[in-house]
DNA sequence: TTGTAAGCGTTATCAA
DNA sequence: TTGATAACGCTTACAA
C-alpha cells in the first residue's frame, strides 16, 4: 500500500493525497478529511525512506557515544534523545567501545545513511573521516572530547579545572602522596585531567613522581590494573584521583582485594563523573561531578541550530563541581 | 557526487559502477579496480537512502528499550549492536522511558523507516501497534517482557524462578515478615516476579501480607517511595524483595534516611538483575542475576534468523541465578 | 484547489 | 562483460 494506490481508490492525484498528509493546510478541508479517514481505514504508513530520497532530508541525528555501558554515555543518549524527539529529529546510535575503528565505521555509516547531523564523543577516530563530514557539510559537534578539528562547535567540561578541584581536595586534606589514574593521552578529555593535575600539584610544590601517574583507556579493566600497581609500589600513594567512573569501579575492585586496605582510611580516592552508584558505593564517593544531561541538551540544541543554517562555530564549556562524600579523609599520621 | 557523476567521469555506465561496487565479482577485474580507484580519490559515498529505497531493505534493526539509563538496557543494546555490526546490520534505539506512548511512538518510526525487524522490551504499547507490525509482516522478538502478542519470538527470563530463588533465600534466613517492592502489573516480568514471591511464601506457609506488596514503575522514585512507606509501617518487614535495580536504588536512598536503619542486621535487602554496582553498594547487594548479555544476544540472532526466512516462532526462557553478597542475613532475634 | 510529470540515487532486468 | 532503461515511493514545480 503506497500513495498511489491510495491515491487511486479515492479518485485523487498522488500529489493531492501527498499534500494532504504533509502540508494539510494548503488541500481543500473536504478532501483532507477523505484522505485522513481512508489512510486510517487502510493501514497506510508513509514510506520514509522514499520522502528522504526526494527530500534529501532524513531528520536524523548520528550519535556516537565513547561507551555505551558507562552511564555517562547512557545519560548523553536519553538527553538527546529527548531533543530530538520534541523537534521531529529521531536519533541514530552507535557505540564506539573506545576504539577509534568502531567510531570511523559508525561515522562512515552516518555519512551513507544520509543524517542531518552527527554529535560524537571521539574515541581517537581519523581526522580525515571527520574532514569529510565537514566537506559534505554535514554539522559536527564534538561533545566531551575534543576531536582536534577546526572550526566545530564543541561542548565540553572544563576538565582542568574538574581536575584541580580534585587535586586541591586531596591537598588540602593533608596529602602529598597523590597518584592518579588517567586515560589515555590521545584523548583530549584525559589530557586537560593531566594537566590540571600536574599544574595543581607544582603548584602547592608537590613533586609529580612518574611511577604515581598511571594510564589507562577508561574502561574498567585497566583501572583494575593500573590501581594493583600503585597500590604495590615501595611507597604506595596515600590518595589516588581515578579520571573516569569505569576506572573507579576497576580500582575499587583491585583495592576490595587487599583486605588490610581500607578507604578512606588507608587511601583516599576521588573519582570523576558522578554516576548514579557513586552515591551508594562503600564509601560512597568523593567525586568531580558533570552536568552530562546538560551537556546532552546543549549539544542536541547547538547541532539542531546548525542543521537550521546558523554558521558560527560555537564552544560550550561547562563547569564541573566536587561532590564531597567518604571516600576522602586526611591521610592517616603513621604512614606520612 | 553520485553514482551518474562517478560513470560519466569514468566512461562506464551507471550499472557497471554500480556492480563493481555492490557485487564486484561480476565485473571484469579490469574495470572494477579503475571504479574503485575513482570510487578512493573522487571521496564518493555510496547514498543508502537510495539503496534502501530501491532494494527494499535497510538492513536496520529497530531497538525499542524500557529505560536506556537502566543498565539492564545498556547490556542489550550493547549485545545487540555487536551482533549486528558482524551481520552487516545497524541499530535504531529509541527509548521508550517506561512508557507505553513513546515505545508506540518508537514501533510508529520503525515501520516508517522501514527496519527489517524489531527487538522490543514492552513498556506498554497497545496490540494493535505490534500487530501492524506482524501485518507489514516486519519481524518482531519480546525481550524481557511478553507483549501479549500470539506467535512471536520471546527471549525472556524465567521471572517465576527467579521470584522463587529470592524469596527462598530470604525464608531460608529465617524471615517471615518478607515484603516485595514489584514493577507494575501490566509488565509480564513484574506479574511472574510477584507470582514467585507470592507461591513461595504460600509454599512455606507464610501468610502474603496485603501492606507487604508494594507497586512502583520499575523507577528509582517509585523504589523510594514504597521503601518509605514499608519501613513506616506498624510491623515493617525484615526484609525486602525489590523486583528491579532502578528501585533498589530508590529504596536505599529511603533506608539511608534512617540513620538506625543498617542492612542487613536490621533489614534484608535482595535485588534483581546484577547491575554493575551492585557489588560496590554499601553492603554489597545480594542479588537474582540475569544473563544479560546473552538474552540480548540470543534475541539479536533470533532476530536475524526471522529476517532470513525462518519461520517459526521460538520462545527461549534464560534462567536466573542467586548471587548472595551482603545484603542478606538472618532477622534480628529482638525484631521476630 | 487539484493534476501532470519530473526527479531524488540507486539496482535489476533485459538486450547487446 | 557492459549498457540502456525502468523502477522504488515520494515531493514539488508548473500547468490547468
Amino acid at each position: 500500500m503506497n500513495l498511489r494506490d491510495l491515491a487511486r481508490k479515492l479518485n485523487l492525484s498522488t500529489a493531492t493525497v501527498s499534500r494532504a498528509l504533509s502540508r494539510p493546510e494548503i488541500v481543500a478541508p473536504a478532501t483532507r478529511e477523505r484522505v485522513l479517514q481512508a489512510v486510517r481505514r487502510s493501514g497506510y504508513h508513509m514510506n520514509g525512506i522514499a520522502r528522504s530520497l526526494r527530500t534529501q532530508s532524513t531528520r536524523t541525528i548520528g550519535v556516537v557515544v565513547s561507551d555505551i555501558r558507562n552511564s555517562f554515555s547512557s545519560s548523553i543518549v536519553k538527553a538527546v534523545e529527548d531533543v530530538a524527539r520534541v523537534n521531529g529529529y529521531t536519533v541514530l546510535i552507535c557505540n564506539a567501545d573506545e576504539t577509534g575503528q568502531n567510531e570511523e565505521a559508525a561515522l562512515q555509516l552516518f555519512i551513507e545513511r544520509k543524517v542531518s547531523g552527527v554529535i560524537h564523543c571521539s574515541a581517537g577516530a581519523n581526522l580525515e573521516l571527520l574532514r569529510v563530514l565537514q566537506n559534505k557539510s554535514i554539522p559536527l559537534i564534538d561533545l566531551d572530547r575534543r576531536s582536534g578539528l577546526e572550526n566545530v562547535d564543541t561542548v565540553v567540561l572544563d576538565n582542568h579545572l574538574g581536575a584541580e578541584i580534585a587535586t586541591r581536595h586531596l591537598i588540602g586534606l593533608g596529602h602529598r602522596r597523590i597518584a592518579m589514574i588517567s586515560g589515555p593521552m590521545h584523548l583530549s578529555n584525559a589530557r586537560s585531567r593531566v594537566e590540571g593535575f600536574r599544574k595543581t600539584l607544582r603548584a602547592a610544590g608537590i613533586p609529580v613522581a612518574r611511577e604515581y601517574l598511571e594510564f589507562g583507556d577508561f574502561r574498567q579493566r585497566s583501572g583494575e590494573e593500573a590501581a594493583q600497581k600503585l597500590l604495590f609500589l615501595r611507597h604506595p600513594p596515600t590518595a589516588v584521583f581515578v579520571a573516569n567512573n569505569e576506572m573507579m569501579a576497576g580500582a575499587l575492585l583491585a583495592i576490595r582485594q587487599q583486605k588490610r586496605l581500607k578507604v578512606p582510611r588507608n587511601l583516599s580516592l576521588i573519582g570523576f563523573d558522578d554516576a548514579r552508584w557513586a552515591q551508594f558505593a562503600d564509601p560512597p564517593l568523593t567525586v568531580v561531578s558533570q552536568p552530562t544531561e546538560a551537556m546532552g541538551e546543549k549539544a542536541a540544541e547547538l547541532l539542531l541550530q546548525r542543521i537550521q543554517g546558523e554558521t558560527a562555530a560555537k564552544t560550550i564549556v561547562f563547569k564541573p563541581t566536587l561532590v564531597v562524600r567518604r571516600s576522602t579523609a586526611a591521610p592517616e599520621r603513621s604512614r606520612t
